[in-house]
DNA sequence: GATTGATGTGTTATGTTATTACGTGACAGA
DNA sequence: TCTGTCACGTAATAACATAACACATCAATC
């Protein structure tokens, strides 16, 4: 139950946070985007867990900090976020993760893990992709990609062999 | 606004209902499962459309037939056919659709029309997989892997261009 | 034949996620 | 000043999903 992992491994957390808003920051004065108070919170909010939270849990938090209340409130700013690449959702749990790898146009894999609620996001080969040839092959035309994987990762299959082992 | 391809292909759509509902009916009999008349029915819902159907409009279809009216009776059925291979739930869509490919155990990737809502599940080869390369390299294991691709299908695109010839 | 357990269907009630619709303040440019 | 746009706030509602319980069926057991 203690997601520590960023890709599922150890690290000094507390720089995640900083140097992401950071990062955020300057992306968003460059490209004339408005990280206003709220969506600046959103982000904090998201990258102070590695894992996903849903759109009511950013909410509540918000409201503890003085903004709005309602759902629109989490929802805007997070379609900011996401919109914008500072953010993903993940379709299978309907929630938000801070993006591990902002700047970037990319198409993010995540892996969930169904027992620490973990959420790793892999960069993956665009051009590669499995989706990306079957695309090719029928003329399809993506804009969007969405790949997930559940299951369970490295931290709690070694747990599991140490309480069970077989 | 007419989605008539499987794999966005024109053929004989009342063969895909009639042929999928009979070979459900024989898996059901050989694994000892009980395709029962709603589920049976939601199986059929299902399959009278190329596309990803909410699980209301199961539910409102179903009601129409005389069955139960309340949530679970589509879910529960729903639930049914995901879990045995019958169908699978879109996760960008929050909707239900029939395999294409029913019988084997595999991980579909679906690749989702925006235009006219159309879904086609494409078959995919798990080894090759970018997921399970991202899992093997990370010692993830993987239960379950979402592949979805949102755009524009072929039909749409020719549809598209015959319109706005740039 | 009665009892029991497993399974399936139905209901009500509730929980969770997401959007629509509308009003206000801040601010830039005409 | 007027106007348009953007961000933020609200209330209300829609859409998606599950919990909890009652009842029927049927097969296995007593
Ligand atoms: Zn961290
Ligand atoms: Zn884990
Ligand atoms: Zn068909
Ligand atoms: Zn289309």
């Amino acid at each position: 139950m203690d997601p520590n992992p960023i890709g599922f491994q150890k690290h000094d957390h507390s720089h995640c946070v900083a140097d992401a808003v950071a990062e955020a920051d300057r992306t968003c004065q460059k490209a004339g985007l408005q990280l206003t108070p709220v969506r600046k919170r959103a982000l904090e909010i998201l990258l102070e867990e590695h894992r996903a939270l849903g759109a009511y849990d950013v909410l509540a938090r918000l409201a503890e900090d003085g903004f709005g209340s309602q759902p629109p409130v989490a929802y805007r700013a997070l379609d900011f976020l996401t919109k914008n690449g500072f953010a993903h959702k993940i379709e299978r749990l309907n929630a938000f993760i801070a993006c591990a790898h902002p700047g970037d146009i990319h198409t993010p894999a995540f892996l969930i893990c169904t027992t620490c609620e973990a959420v790793a996001e892999a960069e993956t080969d665009p051009s590669h992709s499995l989706l990306n040839q079957i695309a090719d092959t029928t003329g399809f035309r993506i804009s969007r990609a969405v790949l997930e994987a559940e299951g369970t990762c490295p931290n709690c299959l070694a747990n599991d062999q140490a309480k069970d082992p077989k």
